[in-house]
DNA sequence: AGTACGAATGTGAGCGTTCACATTTTGCCT
DNA sequence: AGGCAAAATGTGAACGCTCACATTCGTACT
């Protein structure tokens, strides 16, 4: 029993493989196979190094194991959306991804400013990250991050508008046809649509795959798509507008959970019993609107964490040589409540 | 002019200082000298090393800087709340004050669950992190993430339990003078409260905080606080109780938004006007929510982005040797809108 | 007993920086 | 012109680890 033992008040600090090495009784190169599993060694050996390590509570120093292998099993994730509502599902569904590969994110907030965006760029190349996933928070394609850089690069939910960058995104015309194919299930035969502002992609791309699924049964969009704004407030007057000229409407397909929250309200207090008389479908599943909504929102889930789990296992593969380049669709699914 | 001009295709990949020495005629020592601004060096020279630098885009590997220097300029936010409602701005705070630090963040997510948590923690100690902050979910004190840890911590929003931590939480006795404030300002005088569960500690202090806030105004709760759960179904429900057993209220004090959404609607519904027959105060300024409320919620913003402000300064600080453990509380603010 | 060969372990270079110190250059004074 | 100090630059070690290769050890075969 050396001295060694006696005074060690700190915990786990400056362990290195050489301490576990003179503890042990070898070479610091055996202590370094012993822990790593690599190499030829007697059972025996690997045995009392590992033991060692642990009683000093030895860990690697990872950037020291980063210098030489050249790479740092890093990513970064750069958010245009302050984490908002997208980029929090992404995020974490990008998260269980890098964990099962050893990996670990460093995050950046790029606030939809293109300055702010760059400089989290170079901070990150500067870490030597193995590669980038940018997640945005509308699905309109947005111009690439950075031309020929030297990791690659995963758009997640955001599409990058250079086809031959790898992008993950919902599939909003898919999501459009899971709600007819639900409302008309239900009974449902004249279906209107309330929506987001026409200068969003998806509130376009919903509208048009609404329009498909419709023709698809020999059904016709009840008056024109309502275009306005993400909000209750316009889901409430769009519902009372609808219904002073279509009062023989029965199901109505929402761009969003926010916008279907204001239509059921607007609904119910121009006297209409929902869901009898009108099925409500939306978009998003988000948890408090669907779910305080009255009735709670049967809705369709964009899929948004398999985005972001995705996302990093493409990215994944491009870091270990095989990239996926293109657009990837990503199904939703159907959260059936009550409306 | 050198041959080198010519065919370099890739950008930014595997220049190294020792390039940029070639390049310049210099040696690595001056290369390193002349891009940080250190030693004794002449003008022209560092001129042309920076020159040359921007030329081969050059950019240090952080990580062998981090080897030397013992550090690695990276902190480790670990949330329990999978990136929630409290955890996003408490984040976007630490990052900003992170990013003044030339600090980058890796982010973990606990998921309420020790074992991922501990973890995590292993993770970035591996990662040799020079600090840690925790985000909690609720404000009742947690254990803390572990003992004599080699690193700083600081607990952001969900204080620790041992109280020679260093912690930074909201001022909820402070939200409930804040409220009581502006209900008294605008006239009321009969004012109850409905609140979340009482297992809650926010709960419970924000309670106690208005009892002594009417006590200062020589007023009486109105009624017992009505304890429930967060929801506007809660919210509408109490309402509705409230106004059988005392129909003379005329403010409410709401443990949080989407509580006092409920009651906004419970009151409506029960053909009362609002704000003209009771003024309605929440907790959280949760924009979603207090802007969709109709009317507009008058609310309490708990200062979350400074929460995470004040978390990565205090271990930006306790890094640099000046810790200040404790518990340290930031005050809240009124965001005055129509209720 | 001597050799040879495979298994186990030791050794030292090197990853890309920074830093302390050694060395060279410059400018100035006598 | 010679000498000297200060300024400018070069040199090499070190950070903690891994890897390729050198060395040692043990065992079985001739």
């Amino acid at each position: 029993m050396t001295d060694e033992t006696a005074p060690r008040a700190t915990t786990a600090r400056r362990v290195g493989i050489a301490d576990v090495a003179a503890r042990a009784g070898v070479s610091v190169g055996t202590v370094s196979k012993a822990l790593n599993g690599s190499g030829r060694l007697r059972d025996e050996t690997r045995a009392r190094v590992r033991a060692v390590a642990d009683e000093l509570g030895f860990t690697p120093i990872s950037v020291a194991r980063s210098l030489l292998a050249g790479r740092t099993f890093t990513v970064g994730i750069i958010t245009t959306d302050s984490y908002g509502r997208f980029g929090i599902p992404v995020m974490r569904g990008a998260e269980d991804s890098l964990a099962a590969g050893e990996m670990i994110a460093f995050l950046c907030d790029g606030r939809d400013d293109p300055i702010r965006e760059q400089h989290h760029l170079g901070k990150l190349l500067e870490r030597r990250v193995d590669g980038i996933i940018v997640a945005g928070r509308r699905t309109d394609p947005r111009r690439p991050i950075g031309a020929d850089l030297p990791v690659p690069v995963v758009y997640a939910f955001a599409p990058s508008s250079d086809p031959a960058d790898c992008s993950v995104v919902s599939d909003e015309r898919g999501a459009a046809q899971l709600a007819v194919e639900h409302l008309v299930k239900t009974g449902r035969r004249r279906i209107a649509h309330i929506t987001g502002p026409q200068s969003h992609a998806s509130a376009n791309e919903r509208a048009a795959g609404l329009a498909d699924a419709l023709a698809a049964h020999d059904l016709e969009l009840v008056g024109d798509p309502y275009f306005g704004s993400w909000t209750e407030a316009w889901g409430r007057f769009a519902a009372a507008q609808l219904l002073r000229t279509h009062e023989d409407v029965d199901g109505v397909f929402c761009g969003s959970d926010v916008i279907a929250r204001g239509v059921t309200d607007g609904l119910r207090e121009a006297g209409l019993s929902l869901p009898t008389q009108v099925g409500v479908v939306g978009v998003d599943n988000w948890g408090l609107v669907a779910e305080a909504a009255r009735p709670p929102l049967t809705t369709v889930d964009l899929g948004l964490e398999e985005i972001g789990r995705l996302s990093a296992e493409l990215l994944l593969d491009a870091i270990n040589g095989h990239a996926q380049p293109g657009v990837h669709v990503v199904p939703g699914h159907l959260v059936v409540r009550e409306s």
